[in-house]
DNA sequence: GTTTTAAACGAACGAACGTTCAGATATTCT
DNA sequence: AGAATATCTGAACGTTCGTTCGTTTAAAAC
């Protein structure tokens, strides 16, 4: 047997990084085989590699791909000229999207150590992006006088590190809706950086 | 050859423990072989067997014994009454003790998944303890009028992942000494569950 | 000084690993 | 219809995995 009946690239291709992607977030990256990959994508082991050269790149496609769109949700905010909004809209974006990615931004924190040295390098450029923006909305609020803190760089990693916290606890269908968490959080970031 | 010259069970013992926990750390428990860890305490992999009987039983000791000692700590805080008072002791204890302990931290967060059912079942439990902890310290401040929280679980999430997130970018030698870190991020809190 | 025991060696087990590749077949192109 | 191509199989490569075990030796007990 060989090619088997409507097999596609472009159906087995992202066939293959959600499998990986699930299969990775669930039990790690070194725990997962090539042919776990497989048997769920529902293929012989071989075949992946008409998709990926080998599993180092099929990890790094996963974690380049969720921070180049975690830049362009970030990038769709039109800034207003003040913080406080800005601050706002940065909070209730960064809660919306790493929920709606739960296994990417698992994926992203939980598999650094498992890049090569050059991949490691190319997303924590990309994650110092990212927090960049935010320091820079703190200076500004500073900068205007609506927010007193101390160390904008250390106010970053504390907001941002509240912020991603919520996808360890929140479940869909709890006592409280995503827009419900946005809004405590918004509550508390603001008094965080607040005066 | 077998035992060699001045080897014994008191000396072997925690060096195993040591070598597992600093190479689970540094690449992760699925990532680690039993030959690797042998090869750093000086030992075949045998010898191990020793020690341990099995791999998962190494992860689950360390895991286990962390998050007792993350306990004890928190049991030496003596309770003052005052709500305000009680949640500083708590914020320096949780950073102190956790910057004392990066891979023992690290582990405790990543490997979760690695353990068996039962196994995360226990350290769950005691994790839950431990928040559980800070949860009756902002009731009762809110109860005495000190903090204004409206979601007491999820401010409890929140203020842990701060805290917490202070491992991920402090550095010994940076700009900072851990006793500013610790002021900075109480002068946080303080106003994230403040009115 | 002899016996017992604790601790380690070193080889071996079957299984699984990532990756390669010749061959087979479905699809697409002409 | 026939040739070319894309896609997948299935077997195989050498390596490593966690774990077991008979054997060996140093240390402890007597």
């Amino acid at each position: 047997m060989a090619r088997t009946q409507g097999s596609h690239s472009d159906i087995t291709g992202p066939r293959v990084r959600t499998a990986a992607l699930r299969l990775f977030a669930q039990h790690g990256y070194a725990a997962v085989s090539m042919r776990q990959i497989a048997r769920e994508v529902g293929v012989q082991a071989g075949a992946l590699y008409n998709y990926t050269p080998d599993k180092q790149s099929l990890l790094f496609g996963l974690m380049k791909q969720h921070m180049d769109e975690l830049l362009a949700a970030r990038a769709e905010l039109s800034a207003t000229g003040d913080a406080v909004t800005d601050l706002e809209a940065f909070t209730r974006m960064h809660i919306r999207f790493h929920r709606a990615r739960p296994e990417e931004v698992f994926i992203a924190y939980m598999e650094l150590r498992n890049l090569t040295a050059e991949n490691f390098d190319a997303i924590e450029t990309l994650r110092r992006t990212y927090e960049d923006q935010l320091e820079a909305i703190l200076r500004a609020g500073v900068a205007s006088g609506d927010f007193a803190v101390g160390d904008p760089k250390i106010a970053t990693m504390a907001v941002i590190a509240m912020l991603t916290g919520v996808n360890t606890w929140f479940r869909e269908g709890g006592r409280l809706s995503l827009d419900e968490v946005g809004q405590i959080y918004w509550d508390m970031v603001r008094k965080t950086v607040g005066r």
